[in-house]
DNA sequence: AGGCGCTTGTGAACCCGTGCACAAATCGCG
DNA sequence: CGCGATTTGTGCACGGGTTCACAAGCGCCT
């Protein structure tokens, strides 16, 4: 499930907070989702919890941690080294999460050999050789979207068979090449979609509690504070 | 509806390109989406296509534009200018989409007055009376985790009521407050169990079709190019 | 040892999004 | 003017995710 990483997260905070083991109730509320949905997750991972008691937190991130796969610190490469990939190769929350970013890749010549966070920037047509050397099988695309099906193409190529692609466009990948895809923009015009639908509703004196019949699902958390 | 952003996007390809009309079938091929779906999502904003013809491209961006409430320019605020807010500030998608970064803001009183792509970074104190000069209804967080929920109640404070977190942490909010999160790492994560599921899968022989029941929903893509 | 309270695991109902398939409608052409 | 090709709009069934509610199990206290 998309919910793992999620848990894992709060798991970690909570081990950090030395707390030894956790209800399905307290772990619900630290990662913002029902319990009930919870235990069935974890329950599908065929972790086992003890009645009356909880979860065993360590035991429970190593569970986790397995069945995402992440008992192996895996190499990405990323392309495109813009502004977005700039950021994205000095981020520390990747390392301090399994990941480590083994190349950085531009089309660019004139970035070529430019250094970042400790690693050199490398031109794309060395793409094939780094992955195969460094046994890359994730890549990051943080190009403009004119680009990045080229990117894609070279990627799968070299071997690649994940994806994150930050570009705005879709992407055509043969079968069994997992995509994922984050556009900042649409995040912003979500949310500008909710800012619409909040300003027509206060415009309106009735109260009518839908101005139309959609309903924009999503990330979305109104909690209680 | 969340597609709408991503229909919104294929659209303005489209104009640009010089097409007049679009069939449903062709702009759900273009926004990667079942066309039954595509039509179903227009036709619940009310949107008239012409039959035997398709959608006429101008006037179909203009009522996603106006159910997205993009007809005004919507200022947001970026709170946290390290590795990733300064990329996101200097982001030209935002301003490309409808979007105007009107202010920036850090904690750090060392980057108070650096001016990032021509705008200089304010201290958080600052935030209620630039929010309210500027009408800011949309911030946006780019903090350490640790920080996240005190940036959320201060932009909530000042009077903002859309949120997009970049931080890894559940933010909590009034009532009334939307919240939208991005987590990269989390994102990797769920490459990661792709990857996990794959490798374990070509592990086996036999062919069993799933190595546990897990089915990792998502934004997924697996387009035979 | 026995009972009680707490928590997990899960069966079942429910709801919503998805996709198929088809009727209605429009344009172009003979 | 009429017919056929094409495309939208939508009723309906299917499937999966979500939630409730409760039985089963575990520890602790007496």
């Amino acid at each position: 499930m998309a919910r793992l990483p999620e848990y894992l997260r709060a798991l970690h905070n909570l081990a950090e907070a030395g707390d030894d083991t956790v209800s399905s109730e307290g772990l619900a509320a630290a990662a913002g989702v029902n319990s009930a949905k919870l235990r069935k997750d974890l329950s599908h991972l065929g972790s086992y919890g003890t009645r009356g008691v909880g979860y065993d937190v360590a035991l429970l991130i190593d569970q986790i941690e397995f069945t995402l796969g992440l008992t192996q610190r895996r190499a990405v490469a990323l392309v495109g080294v813009g502004n977005l990939g700039h950021a994205l190769a000095g981020y520390a929350g990747f390392a301090s999460r399994g990941f480590r970013i083994a190349a950085l890749f531009d089309a660019d010549q004139a970035r070529v050999g430019e250094p970042i966070n400790g690693l050199n920037v490398r031109h794309i047509s060395d793409l094939a050789v780094v992955a195969a050397a460094e046994s890359i099988a994730i890549g990051v695309i943080a190009t403009p979207a004119a680009a990045a099906q080229d990117v894609a193409d070279a990627l799968v190529a070299a071997g690649v068979t994940s994806i994150l692609n930050f570009a705005p466009c879709v992407l055509s990948v043969p079968e069994g090449v997992d995509v994922r895809k984050v556009d900042l923009a649409v995040e912003l015009q979500i949310l500008s979609f909710h800012e619409h639908r909040k300003s027509s509703l206060t415009a309106l004196p009735g109260g009518l509690s839908s101005p139309n019949g959609l309903a924009a699902t999503g990330t979305e958390e109104a909690v209680g504070s």
